[in-house]
DNA sequence: TGTTGACACATGGTATACCAAATTATGAAA
DNA sequence: TTTCATAATTTGGTATACCATGTGTCAACA
């Protein structure tokens, strides 16, 4: 049938990478992660368990742990009759998940002001020296990546066990909007002011900036989604 | 299908439940929530999935998707080899979770008062009403729900599902140690301070009071539960 | 031609079987 | 008695089979 050629042409563009420790419900978790975040698997679109298994190559059984792992992050949803479909969050929704993001992001940097050792500040220093020096040659992708392990490290930092799993959830459920907010031309001097803000902060371990400049970072992200959304721009 | 013959609808008319939409998996996960937090599965307990699916009369199946989810709320663990076992979060860890709680809840609070219906905040009033009223007659444990049931409402009040569904998962993960924290005499007076606060900050609309009300509710939790470690009181 | 209802099939939920890894028990050697 | 290698057992991970229910198709009928 059609809709199996369709998957199976996208396995092979991908190599399967066998590993050690992880369980295939793991693994399978990732790939199909970023199969969604590629969009290869489009939103809204119908995951048939039995299908998609047959596909990957494994059963049914590892393939509906990693659909629930992809749930809980709210990259998979149920229909009413439990039939799994790639999540397609309006713009709307997406907001609002930032909107918890930029909280718990607050919460991290007046944690992290109190509870980071120096050598995490110093870690975390470097990463934005580190983008503000090679922003001009570094891709969209690239410079996203240490954009985002600018903040994660920073959440790191705060100690807060439960607040980095959270936020993790949150990081990859958000993670191809940021990516496309990132990617508007105007946002990377923004990007660039608002990380030393954030960096200055924690340097100085001053709590009540380091939240300020944390939640004010998120919302300018929550501005870029709704202006991409309202009229398109160029890109890099 | 709207249309139904009389025959099918006077056979059907008060026999067949209509269609049973919870899981095996989803009733599972309840059944183990109410042990683990009575106890009756002490913390640290290992689950080996097989022997206590066999004692609830399911297989396998259910019971390690019942696990997931469990896990996915905090209620249960794995040890490095994959093994199940019952949380047993150190007081510390337990504030960790509070603070991330404290967190979003001020977040709610400061959302309650844009987008709550001026219904939902009549019935946040009720909420707090009954308990200043029946605060004396009422059980320890109904008392609680009733607390519960007060801020749940506030966050459904916000109007941000993704708020929702992680302020779910924390109620679950720190359900009993706000319901032993709640337990505390001292506490109850409290208590009822800090709701008609948060109450009067929703009425009047007031952002920056509800936000640090509800905060402040929660870290006031934060501290009872320190002192419970500390010394042991008298239970009503 | 539109509605209906029965039947076939698609799909998710559950049970069971099997395997590999990890844990525990065993026993021989020091 | 202690230690360590190894066998026996337990346990979680995966595959497969079966079942219940939802969904679609198409023929019969008004």
């Amino acid at each position: 049938m059609a809709k199996e050629n369709a998957l199976t042409s996208l396995v092979n563009e991908g190599e399967i990478k066998p590993s050690q420790r992880r369980s295939l419900s793991e693994e399978t978790a990732d790939k199909l992660r970023e199969l969604i975040l590629l969009e290869k698997l489009p939103p809204g679109m119908h995951i048939p368990e039995r299908d998609l298994a047959e596909v990957l190559g494994i059963s049914r059984t590892p393939m509906r742990e990693a659909l629930r792992i992809l749930e809980s992050q709210g990259l998979v949803d149920h229909t009413p009759t439990r039939r799994s479909r790639v999540a397609n969050p309006s713009v709307d929704e997406l907001a609002q998940s930032m909107k918890v993001l930029a909280t718990l992001e607050a919460l991290a940097g007046e944690l992290a002001c109190t509870h980071a050792s120096d050598s995490q500040i110093t870690t975390i220093a470097a990463l934005n020296q580190c983008m503000v020096e090679k922003s001009e040659v570094m891709s969209s992708i690239d410079f996203f990546k240490t954009d985002m392990n600018f903040h994660t490290s920073i959440v790191a930092a705060s100690g807060n066990a439960a607040l980095v799993d959270t936020h993790a959830k949150y990081n990859a459920r958000l993670w191809r909007a940021r990516f496309l907010s990132s990617r508007r031309k105007l946002g990377r001097a923004t990007t660039l002011q608002q990380h030393q803000d954030i960096t200055t902060a924690l340097q100085d371990r001053n709590v009540a900036d380091a939240s300020r400049a944390m939640r004010d970072h998120i919302e300018t992200a929550i501005e870029n989604l709704f202006m991409t959304r309202d009229k398109q721009e160029s890109f890099e």
